[in-house]
DNA sequence: TCTGGGGTCCTAGGACCC
DNA sequence: TCTGGGGTCCTAGGACCC
């Protein structure tokens, strides 16, 4: 029998900003940017719940229902430097740690019982020593596994301690509703209802055979977690060091659409710049580049195409993401542009003669130009546009709207 | 309700190989 | 030339998470 923790910052992004803005305190709160930007809501304080307001909402819509809240921008980086501090709480307590995301944990507090006593003394000692180092509230779940722990923890929000002892797992989660279960989103609990499964209950007393004929190996797997178990996928396996990344990504929505291929391409650039320059940062390199794209109508296509070689330069990265745009654009309007790089190794790969040389005089000017953005922004060079197809000499100017990134803290 | 950005995992079909 | 079956790789799309 385990004993797994799951800690939760409550409101994290509007926590942080609160840090730096004590004045924000218990006032609606709207982090994500302004309200007549393109854009959702990453968090929103108490305050503003109150009026319907939350996360991935977009932020016209905040501010319809709650015109009087206060809109911020994301500080990508003050989040994760909190996130950082936290994780550094957490590890003093024990080494069995995993960071799920950048505001909650898993921590494995089995056999601890005589360093941190009983489970629910730990749980409180912990809370306070993360409020006492960070200034941030969290909320703590604890349980057997890893599922029950984590929605136990959303049960306690705001700022709670909550413990479901072996054996009770079943009464717990029996009159939550099917949405509370991770991973299961918008259609799978809309597919439930249409079988009148409205709460874990109903899904704990069916057959697990009709839930296999109904939705497969993901139907088996729901079937264990109506149970509490940590069945499959991604909550199996011990908690220690987290898995290997498998991707990395840039995209950038418009302000306003665009057919201009000036802009496109120099997007495309700045794009791929920002996904070779994470490469190099990991020492990874990627065999498959992707261009996702988006039209005004929202319909969206990714088109991919993978290399004999994994690379970690700039140049590739353009040269691919502009050839898959150009052969698959209708010439409408462009709403929004990926350039996605998967299929990552550590090592480069064999190279012949050509590409290696090629290799080792880009690698040796990126080092440089990673260099200067590390120090000045990723802003202050970019070799974008001069890479199209050789020769251009033309210096392009960034996109006025390009960087900017919000990453989101979703509460339901 | 006019819908961000960075990820993970799963499915399904086709190519290709033995 | 009426056609099997398994394995692997690649591509595209979609659900979901924070």
């Amino acid at each position: 029998m385990k004993t797994i923790f799951h800690v939760d910052m409550d409101a994290f992004f509007v926590s942080v900003e609160e840090l730096h803005h004590p004045e924000l305190k218990g006032k609606p709160v709207v982090v994500g940017g302004q309200p007549d930007q393109r854009g959702v809501v990453s968090a929103a304080s108490y305050a503003a719940r109150k009026f319907g307001v939350h996360s991935a909402m977009p932020l016209r819509t905040a501010y319809k229902l709650c015109p009087q809240a206060i809109f911020v921008e994301g500080h990508p980086k003050r989040y994760k430097e909190c996130s950082e501090q936290v994780f550094h709480v957490l590890r003093s307590f024990t080494p069995r740690v995993e960071m799920a995301s950048i505001d909650e944990a898993y921590l494995d507090l089995t056999g601890a019982e005589r360093l941190h006593g009983p489970p629910m003394l730990a749980a409180h000692k912990l809370h306070e020593r993360v409020r006492e180092k960070t200034r941030l509230n969290c909320s703590i779940g604890v349980a057997a596994t890893r599922l029950v722990a984590k929605i136990c923890s959303d049960q306690a929000k705001p700022n709670g301690v909550l413990w479901i002892l072996p054996g009770a797992e079943a009464r717990f989660l029996a009159p939550l509703e099917v949405r509370k279960i991770p991973g299961v989103g918008k259609v799978t609990e809309k597919a439930l209802h249409t079988y009148g499964i409205r709460r874990i209950g109903d899904l704990a007393s069916l057959d697990r055979n009709f839930l296999e004929s109904k939705f497969g190996k993901w139907g088996l797997a729901l079937a264990g977690k109506a149970q509490g178990l940590d069945a499959g996928g991604w909550f199996a396996g011990e908690i220690g060091e987290g898995p290997d990344a498998k991707s990395i990504s840039h995209e950038h929505t418009f302000n306003e659409d665009t057919a201009d291929v000036e802009v496109i391409d120099a997007t495309l650039a700045k794009l791929s710049e920002m996904v070779a320059s994470r490469l190099r940062e990991h020492s990874l390199h990627a065999r498959t580049v992707q261009l996702k794209l988006r039209y005004s109508d929202f319909s969206t296509f990714t088109r991919a195409h993978t290399l004999d070689h994994a690379t970690q330069l700039d140049i590739d990265l353009v040269e691919h993401s502009r050839r898959l745009f150009h052969a698959n654009w209708t010439g409408k309007p462009v709403r929004l542009l990926g350039v996605h790089a998967s299929n990552l190794q550590i090592e480069e790969g064999q190279l012949n003669l050509i590409e290696g040389e090629k290799q080792e005089r880009w690698k040796k000017a990126l080092t440089a130009v990673d260099r200067i953005r590390g120090k000045f922004g990723t802003g202050s060079v970019s070799l974008g546009s001069a890479m199209k197809g050789g020769f251009r000499e033309r210096v392009h100017e960034t996109p006025a709207d390009l960087p900017g990134k919000h990453p989101r803290k979703q509460e339901r």
